[in-house]
DNA sequence: GACTCTGTTGACACACTGTGCCACGGAGGG
DNA sequence: CCCTCCGTGGCACAGTGTGTCAACAGAGTC
């Protein structure tokens, strides 16, 4: 065990209150030890984007962002692994979002087609967003910070990977078929030159015809 | 100034020797202390890729790594900026070399050939070289080590950018053309294809082969 | 109310990393 | 011979991430 964690730490909590065994429930009333949790990790996010906007990422350390929330450090790292995770796990849904997309789209469709649609999840849930402005501040903090842009393309290597899984399943081939792999790679290409196109841009370009664009390119390779 | 930098501590040496300024002659006969640095870096690397390798990744400390080597942790970090360091630079060249390559193609050439071949000088560097046992394995450990993945990533991601500039100006648009971007794009998911399956397949399968297979089906893509 | 059980927190200690600084020592030039 | 240049190790220090422990708050039980 990885010391008392305070239910959920790090990306997702397998199950919150063990005793309480409301794991797959839906709408499962959130317990006040839950809420509590939520609220000092989104205050400590909060805390932490603020501080990093301003200063700069390297610039900011943990020990500040800790005394800016009123927290001990060893609290910090019960909700957050690293100075990274903070900025890196505000995408963490969205592998999940693109993959049951993915999933959710009809077995006929072309391959070009259903990709586009979990492509373009990532790009709702970036510029379609409640306000864009925060998302948009965030996503060109991490593409501006080294550390950070490493960290969010291996993130999406590994949701890459996942959707070839997906993708080759719902094709009828074997895991580690050709066309599934090349296919949600290129898929990536499409949203990685879309996102980065908007963000440089200031949100002024419109990405979902960005992605478009892209994946009339790809169109003849994508097809089968 | 990062303190007192041996000559050329980390990616490239601006100039080794600043008092003998030979620095962009191409055979220039090397100094005895650079020969020495060479030597200490070389040592430091091959003792840390044996450890890394025998204890894994996270298990061996820069402690260890100095200690095998006989020297100290200061030293070690005059070579080199951190533990991932060691293994990504064995990279460093590549992105200097697809660049030249790609700078190198006929102009005329098709853009999916040229590529073809700037992603090939990789495909070589790994799988062609002296003895790509030792490639293979420092390979294998990257895409198998979070961190070293990442970071590998990451400076794809720099080389990518580069190709792109260059493609642009070799077909006569400004440098945020939408083609030369998603080209490259397309052209480094072709090459991580193939070296990724070149790797878990240990060396079995022919990275060339698969390269020339990904960019088949690229071409359609890629015409223009 | 008292008691227990569970889970969160802060404090402390510790291992590891990366860097600035300084003193030592060898190599080479005057 | 002296003196400068440069690589090196030692030391100190800031920062990170983790294990451990005591304190404490909530919830349920008697």
């Amino acid at each position: 065990m990885a010391s008392s964690v305070p239910g959920s730490a790090p990306t997702r909590a397998p199950n919150p209150s063990p005793l309480l065994g409301r794991v797959s429930v839906a709408s499962a009333p959130p317990t006040l030890a839950e809420r509590k949790r939520r609220l000092v990790s989104e205050e400590l996010r909060e805390t932490a984007l603020q501080l990093l906007a301003v200063r700069g990422y390297d610039e900011t350390t943990v020990d500040d962002i800790v005394a800016a929330a009123g927290m001990s450090r060893r609290t910090f790292h019960r909700y957050y692994a690293s100075k990274e995770d903070v900025v890196i796990q505000l995408l963490a849904d969205l592998g999940d979002q693109m993959r049951d997309e993915l999933t959710a789209r009809p077995p006929a469709e072309p391959p070009a087609e259903s990709l586009r649609h979990a492509v373009t999840v990532a790009i709702d849930f970036c510029a379609g967003h409640h306000d864009a402005a925060k998302t948009l501040a965030v996503v060109r903090l991490i593409l501006r910070t080294p550390v950070l842009h490493a960290r969010s393309l291996e993130r999406q290597s590994r949701w890459q990977a996942d959707l070839a899984a997906i993708l080759a399943a719902r094709l009828g081939l074997e895991a580690e078929a050709f066309y599934p792999e090349m296919a949600t790679r290129l898929a990536f290409a499409a949203l990685n030159t879309a996102l980065e196109r908007w963000a440089v841009s200031e949100g002024q370009v419109d990405p979902l015809e960005l992605t478009e664009q892209a994946f009339a390119m790809l169109e003849p390779a994508l097809r089968r």
